[in-house]
DNA sequence: TACGTATATACCCATATGGGAATGTACGTA
DNA sequence: TACGTACATTCCCATATGGGTATATACGTA
């Protein structure tokens, strides 16, 4: 029960939901994401940090950036994020997240994951 | 965006969702849901009444039982809480709130919604 | 009308949560 | 070694959240 308590916490909040349903397109780094939802960078360190606690994100260092994965091996997770997608599908938040996510390269020139 | 948080939120307590996965399946009046989850009749009422703030459930008087029924046209609610039976299928308080549900009427006798 | 049962609400409190500002740390480079 | 960039963490504070106890309200019945 936990477990499932867990997950609707972490996507209970925005910030968090937004964080959670780029990763779920793509790994990203830290200043990536930063740039994407235009948050301060300790927001959204503290948040990864977060969910790099409770296992539903990985971090990988490469040189100086920190990439953060999603765990696609969580089926509760990943189902409740497909449902989020469908449903999000014409809302503006989310719509302008994933324009920028596409053209993430224009906003910051990065190493890929 | 808004609405997506908002029934995470709802979601992310646990008496809640004890409470959605029993109105998932069934309506119940307040004395059945406070019965089967053995919790305060307070704490189930303000529950209750969050969701029903949030219009997720709807309320009906049937003499002195207050009936609540789960919003099923909320695409996203149902399609989270189907996700959620998945998960807990054989998980101890879900397994138990279930058994206990499909002997409400041993526990208490009420007239049906 | 008085009472019992079912339910809702108010009040209070402890704790959790999220965010800002500042600071610390890791790594690459000059 | 000094510095810049990327990221993490700490400290602090305002607010949200959940639960308990007591009380109010609604309705049926004697």
């Amino acid at each position: 029960m936990t477990e499932v308590i867990d997950v609707f916490k972490v996507l209970s909040d925005e910030t968090r939901l937004r964080i959670m349903l780029l990763l779920y397109n793509k790994s990203l780094c830290v200043c990536q994401i930063q740039a994407i939802l235009e948050e301060t960078q300790p927001k959204i360190s503290k948040h990864l940090g977060k969910l790099r606690d409770l296992n539903f994100v990985e971090s990988k260092r490469l040189e100086q950036l920190m990439y953060y994965e999603i765990d696609h091996s969580n089926k509760l997770l990943i189902a409740l994020l497909e449902d989020v997608v469908h449903h999000l599908e014409k809302e503006t938040t989310y719509t302008k997240d994933m324009h920028r996510l596409k053209h993430v390269d224009d906003y910051i020139q990065v190493k890929a994951f």
